[in-house]
DNA sequence: GAGATCAATGCAATCGATTGCATGAGTTTC
DNA sequence: GAAACTCATGCAATCGATTGCATTGATCTC
C-alpha cells in the first residue's frame, strides 16, 4: 500500500475505499503510527500553531487568559507557543517564528509593542495574521478582541461618586509609547462630567505591580491633603496600595476606598475584599483564539478588521464604602 | 551559489572562505531570509522545541515557573509548546506532539500524571526525554527537579511549635494516585516528633483552591475544639481561609495562626501578610529547562537520572504569632 | 461488444535545509 | 615536476506527507 493512500484516509477518507480504509486505522492503530508534523507543515506550508506573545506571563491577569487561549487552541487541533515580552526589534523576533514557518498566527497581548513595526512583517509573503488583545489599540487596521477599559473607568469613578466621594485619586498604568491609557482617560472623563477636582498630585503613574501600589501608598501618606477614594489602574496595584497604606494606620475602607480593575483571583478574598471592574479574561482569551483561527483557516465572512469589544462588570465588594464625613 | 553554501555559513561558518560568508550574510539581511524551521525539523529530526504539561496555567504558582521556563528556553534558541492537563490517555496524547516531531522533549509537571504510563512512549524509538518537577515523585526513574516539601512541611509545623502552639491542625493538598501528599506526611512527622496529638478531625483534604480554603474555614469555625493554628498546604488556601475564618469573627492571627506554602506574589501583600514556606520557583523553572536542554543536547556526563533538591524558606511576616494564651 | 465513465490507487514531484561524497583548484613535499 | 594533500564548494540524496496526474479494473451505455 503506498504513502499516498495512507496520507488520503487520514485526510480524505471519502476518497479511498472502506475496505482500504479499515486496514489502514488497523495499521496505524498497531503501529501507533503519528502524523509527522514537521513534513505536514513543509508540505502545507502550515504549522496549525499559534504564538501568543505577552509581557509577563506570571501576571495572573494574563496567565488566566494564556489559559483560555491554550484550552480554545488545543480543542481546535492547534498548539501554543509562548514567547515573552518581545525584545526591541519585535519585526525581526517575530520573523524568526513567521517567516521559519513555525507558526501561523499571532496573538499578541503585548500592549507595548508598536505596531506599525509590525506591519512590515509577514508570513510568506501575506500580512501577518493577528489577532491583538489589551488595553488600548490606537491602531484600527489591526483585529482586536479588547475590554470597554474606557467605559469601565468611568463607571468606576462613578461608584465612588455614588458613595460620596468628591475628593478622588488614581494609580495609572503605564502609557503605552505616546497613547494615554485609556483607564486613566475615563478616569478623566468622569471628573470632567462630574465637574470634580483634577488634582495632579493625586494622579500616580504606576505599573501594574504591587511595588508601585506601595509606592504610591507612601506618596499618599506623606500628602498633606489626601484622596477620601483612589481608583486604581489593576487589582495588584490595589492590593500593594492598601496593604502599605495600613501601615501608615490608614485603614480601607474605613479612611479610604479603594477601586481596583480586572478582579483577580484573590481580590474577592482579600481583605477587605476588593471592589474592582471585573475583566472578563476567560473570555478574552478564548474569543481572540477563535478570531485568529477563523482567520487562519479562512472562514471570515467580511475583510474588514475584527474588532470585539467585551464589556466589564462592577464587582462591589468591601474596599469602598459611603463616604465616612468627619 | 548553491543551497548548500548557505546552510553550512548558518551552521558552520568555519567550513566556508571569507568571501563566500560575507557574501551570504550580505544576502540574508537584504532579503530577511529567514531558516524554514518545519524543513529543518524534519531533516534533522530535532524541532528544538520543548513542551510543558502543567494543570492549570492561571495558578499563579505554575505560572511563575511558566515565566521561568520560557525565559530560560528562549535564551537557548528553543520554543516553548504549552498543553493544560493531560487527559485521560497521556501516552497517547504525547505521541501527537513527540512522534509527530513537535516537540523534543517534555516538562511535566502535572502530579497528577501516572508516571509510569509515560515509560511507554518514546520519541524515535527512545525514550522519551523529559523532566518532571512537582511536589512529589514516587519514581527515581524520572529526571526530576523538586524542592524539599516534606522537610519544608516540617519546618513550617515547627514554626509554629516554636511559636508555642500544640494544637496544630492542617489544610493538606490532594494526594495523588496512591501516595500520600509530602506536605501532609511532613506536617504528621513533625506533630509525632514533637508528641503531639495528630487530631484527623483537624485535618482536612484540600484542593490547593480559595475555594477549599474557605470551605476549611467553615469547618473549622463549626468546630466546638479548634486548633490553635493551622498549616495550609498552600497560600491560596491559607489566603481562602483567613478570608472566610474572619466572617466567623475568628482574626488572624489574633485569635488563630496560619502558616501557608509557596509565598506568592501577594503572600506578602495579603493582610495579615502571609507567613509561609517559599518556593523558589523561578528557579524550579529554569533549572528544570536547562537540565532537560542539556539531556537533549546530549551534554550529559553521567547517565543516571537526574534529581535536583531545592530548598524551601520559611518567610516570617504577620499571619502567626505567639500562642495567646487565654 | 466496443467505447465511455467512474472509482480506487499508485507514481512521482514537491516543500527547504542538511550532509556525505565528489570535484576542482591551489599548495606542499620530495 | 608529479604525487599527495588541503580547502572551498557543488551535487544529489534524504527527511515524510501531500497531491496532480496517470493507470487500472470494473461497470455502464447504446
Amino acid at each position: 500500500m503506498s504513502a499516498a493512500t495512507v496520507s488520503r484516509v487520514l485526510s480524505n477518507p471519502s476518497r479511498v475505499s472502506e475496505a482500504t480504509r479499515d486496514r489502514v486505522n488497523q495499521a496505524v492503530r498497531e503501529t501507533g503510527y503519528a502524523i509527522n508534523q514537521a513534513a505536514r507543515t513543509l508540505r502545507m506550508q502550515r504549522a496549525k500553531t499559534i504564538l501568543t506573545a505577552m509581557p509577563g506571563i506570571g501576571n495572573p491577569f494574563y496567565s488566566t487568559i494564556l489559559e483560555a487561549v491554550v484550552a480554545e487552541a488545543t480543542s481546535r487541533g492547534y498548539g501554543v507557543l509562548v514567547t515573552g515580552r518581545l525584545g526591541d526589534d519585535p519585526a525581526r523576533w517575530l520573523s524568526d517564528y513567521f517567516l521559519s514557518n513555525r507558526a501561523d498566527g499571532l496573538l499578541l497581548f503585548d500592549g507595548f509593542l508598536d505596531t506599525r513595526r509590525l506591519h512590515g512583517i509577514s508570513g510568506q509573503g501575506a500580512a501577518l495574521p493577528m489577532v491583538a488583545a489589551y488595553d488600548e489599540l490606537p491602531d484600527p487596521q489591526i483585529n482586536s478582541v479588547i475590554t470597554d477599559n474606557l467605559q469601565a473607568a468611568e463607571r468606576a469613578v462613578q461608584h465612588l461618586y455614588d458613595l460620596g466621594h468628591r475628593r478622588i485619586g488614581h494609580i495609572s498604568g503605564p502609557s503605552r509609547n505616546t497613547f494615554p491609557n485609556e483607564r486613566l482617560v475615563g478616569y478623566r472623563k468622569a471628573m470632567f462630567e462630574h465637574r470634580l477636582d483634577v488634582r495632579e498630585d493625586w494622579i500616580l503613574a504606576g505599573d501594574y505591580t504591587m511595588e508601585s501600589g506601595k509606592a504610591a501608598a507612601d506618596y499618599f501618606a506623606g500628602l498633606k491633603e489626601r484622596p477620601t477614594a483612589i481608583f486604581s489602574g489593576n487589582d495588584e496595584m490595589a492590593i500593594g496600595l492598601i496593604a502599605t497604606l495600613r501601615r501608615h494606620d490608614i485603614e480601607c475602607p474605613r479612611d479610604i476606598s479603594v477601586i481596583g480593575f480586572d478582579d483577580i483571583g484573590v481580590a474577592q478574598n482579600y481583605a477587605p475584599a476588593l471592589t474592582t471592574m471585573r475583566q472578563p479574561r476567560e473570555q478574552i482569551g478564548r474569543i481572540a483564539t477563535e478570531t485568529l483561527i477563523n482567520i487562519l483557516e479562512g472562514n471570515r465572512t467580511s475583510l474588514d478588521p475584527v474588532r470585539v469589544v467585551l464589556r466589564s462588570e462592577l464587582m462591589v465588594r468591601e474596599s469602598t464604602a459611603p463616604l465616612h464625613r468627619p
